[in-house]
This record gives structure tokens, C-alpha cells and sequence, in this order.
DNA sequence: ACCATTTTCGACTATTAGTCGGTTTTTTTT
DNA sequence: AAAAAAAACCGACTAATAGTCGAAAATGGT
């Protein structure tokens, strides 16, 4: 009952690996065996299938990914700089981003948008809890929070998910995101260093740059 | 010269049936050409690869749709019912809707993402010169129009293309286009119309409360 | 009638997801 | 420790399917 799970976990992680670098479409059950050197009837012991094994890999990748999210909600900062970790948690990390935008390569387009839907399914309600302290806080004003915050984040997705979006995209952006919440004027302008910055650390900055 | 072109239609529209009603990911090429009554070397002499027929068949549906749209704007109407009138246009057809929401399912992602991705992009350029129009006419006041209508086109296709949306959305997603726009509050209520057929308009709440 | 071009044919290959009955390994029971 | 049961594993086999290829048939101009 341990060497089952140790196994599956395996397999899990290089599924993961393989439909991040090769894609979905082009990683066959051969390629996920002969990597783990195990045969077909073994593989299929443990997944019913390969489809089921995409889901397993997403349903990996999106724990991974809003835990961090989680734990930081829970924490005690302010409504805006909780925002700010949030988003910059969520964001793909390097490692994921497969070689050469692969994600975005038509054939890899039903595990980028299975990713992107669970995603915003998972972190609305957390980002949710954040606009409603950030109420309290009297920072934000709005009604019908959650769906507020899952435009937001269906925004952000088809944005600038794809590398291709240009300074304006942003600026509208940030724009449309501070009347959907009813923030202040410039208030989220941080969203552009979590968005277009190149450069590596500094999400701390993110919030001492707003208080002008 | 001339049978090839027919024949090519023939074909073409023959898989656009079938990627519709039974999705493009269940259509095999025997499939379509046991429909048309042809053998394989004779599809593959038209269609370098079942790819590239959806492909080709995508373009044909867009192509479609956005000739509608063209009309209209070379109309002279007022902007308002030009956007209204565009916006009707390019919503899928009964007709095209796969049976059982096929589209959604998960083995057409492929299809349905595509014809969004196309279709935004043809849109776009018409929508934005109907907003143009329309801050002539006073009724929008916004810069980076294009960058906006995109962000409105992208948020309705994913709010509403799939079944599952609520009043709350619409009100939300109303609010937002018109604070996007820069048009008049309640102007732009006659989306609701364009979308959802059920509930009665009464409710109306959504944005009672942020009036400053 | 002849040739070139276009169109058509269908058998064949290659890849791949998934199945199945049996074997080995591990764990539990006695 | 032996036997039984359960878990894990094996790999040959099936079925479906995208795509290839060389040859045959239709077409059209001269």
C-alpha cells in the first residue's frame, strides 16, 4: 500500500515533465514507460487512462500552485500587498514554462486551458476573501465580489498568458481592474511589475511603490 | 480546374458537419470520406492533414460570421445599434451549436478555443470602429480602443460561450463594458438581451451602490 | 489519337491508446 | 513458516486511425 503510491508518484512526475516539455499530444504511454522503465499493463494499473492522467498532472500542478496562495491569504498583511503575493504566486513559474512557449503551441492548447480554467476555479474564491477584507479596509468597493474577481482573472489569463501583449494592454488592464473592484485611481498599478518585469525578486517593492 | 474546387467544398463542408455534431477530435477521416464516398489518397490529394482541414474549416466558419458583421458596419446606423447588431452577429447559431454542448466538451477544446481565438481577432478591428463612431457621437469616451473592445470580446466569449453564467455575470459584465467604454451608466443594458434569453431584467441592483 | 495534367483509388505503413490473462512480489492470515 | 490473499507487474495483442505511395482512371487541349 506504500509502494503503490511511490509509484504512481513517479509516473505522476514524469507525465508532468514530459507534457510540460513535449506537450500533451505528443508524450505517448510508450514515451512514460520506457522513462520509467516499467511495462504498459503497469502504467494502466495505475491510470485509467492517459486523458485521466492529464488531470491527475493538472490537479498536481494547481495544489502546487495555491498552496503558496492559501497560506498567504491566511497570513496578516494588508488587503493589497496579500493581492500582490497572491498574483505573483499563481504566475508559472520558469520551470513550467515549457521550452519555447511550447504551452501555446496549438497542440498543447487543451492542457493550457484545462490549467487556466481549474486555475481561476481555485484561486476566485481565495482572491474573493482578499477583496472582501480589502472592503473592510476600505480600500475596494464593489458587490458581487467573486464574480468580479473571476473577470479579473479571466482577463489576466488570456492577456498575459501569451507572451504577446503590449504596454497598452496593461495599462488598460490595470485601468479596467481598478473600476471592477471600485479601487482607487492608480491604486493597483503594481499589477505591472508582477506582469511585464523581466526582472526576478522585488515582489516586496510592489507595495511600498503605491503609496504615492 | 473547376471539379476540384467543388470537390474540395464538398469536403469541407462535409467535415464541418461532422466537427460540429460530433466534434473534431471523434471525426475520422474514414468517417469523412465514407460520408463523401471517396478514398483516402483522394482526400489527402485536397488536405494535407486533418489539421489543416479544421483548419480550413474554421476559416470557412469565421469567414462566414464576420461578413454579417462587415455589412452592418458599412450600415448607417447609429453606434449603438451597430454594436448590438454585431454583437448578435457573431454569436453562434443554433445551428452550429454541437449537440449536447459538444463544443464544450472536453475533446473539442481545440475546435471551440480556435474559433474564439480567430474570431476575436477578426472582430476586433470591426468593433473598434464602431466605438470610434460612437465618440463621435458622444456616446463612448475611452483611448486605446482596440485594446478595450479586445478585453470586452475576450471576457464575453469566456463569461458566455459556455452554458454556465449567471444574472450576477451579465450585471457585472454590463457594469464593466460601459465603464470600459466610457459610455453612460445603464446605456449598454441591451447586452443583456443579446444574451441570455430567460430572466426578466429586474435586476437591476447590480450597481446601485457604487454611484459616486 | 496522343500526351500532359488533374483527379482518384485503395492497399499498406506506422503510431498509439488501451486490454487481458497470467506471473511475480508483497502482505496478511493461520 | 507455510499458505492464502492481495497488490503490483508484465508484455504480447487488438483496434483505431493518420498519413503514404505508386499506379490507374478521367479530363482536356492539340
Amino acid at each position: 500500500m506504500k509502494k503503490g503510491e511511490r509509484r504512481k508518484q513517479e509516473l505522476l512526475d514524469i507525465a508532468y515533465r514530459m507534457f510540460i516539455s513535449k506537450g500533451y499530444e505528443n508524450t505517448s504511454i510508450d514515451d512514460i514507460i520506457n522513462e520509467a522503465g516499467i511495462a504498459k499493463g503497469t502504467y494502466y494499473y495505475y491510470f485509467k487512462s492517459k486523458e485521466q492522467t492529464l488531470e491527475a498532472v493538472i490537479e498536481m500542478m494547481i495544489e502546487k500552485e495555491t498552496e503558496a496562495a492559501v497560506s498567504i491569504l491566511d497570513s496578516d498583511m494588508p488587503a493589497l500587498q496579500k493581492m500582490v503575493a497572491i498574483i505573483a504566486s499563481i504566475r508559472p513559474e520558469p520551470e513550467e514554462q515549457p521550452i519555447e512557449g511550447a504551452l501555446m503551441r496549438p497542440e498543447n492548447i487543451i492542457m493550457h486551458q484545462r490549467i487556466k480554467q481549474k486555475l481561476v476555479e481555485k484561486v476566485v474564491p481565495l482572491l474573493s476573501k482578499v477583496v472582501e477584507e480589502g472592503m473592510e479596509q476600505g480600500i475596494f468597493s464593489c458587490d458581487y465580489i467573486p464574480e468580479r474577481v473571476r473577470m479579473m482573472l479571466i482577463l489576466s489569463n488570456e492577456l498575459f498568458d501569451e507572451g504577446s501583449f503590449t504596454d497598452r494592454d496593461i495599462d488598460v488592464f490595470i485601468d479596467i481592474t481598478e473600476k471592477l473592484l471600485g479601487a482607487q485611481k492608480n491604486s493597483m498599478d503594481f499589477i505591472r511589475h508582477l506582469i511585464a518585469a523581466p526582472a526576478p525578486s522585488d515582489v516586496q517593492t510592489a507595495n511600498a511603490e503605491d503609496k504615492r
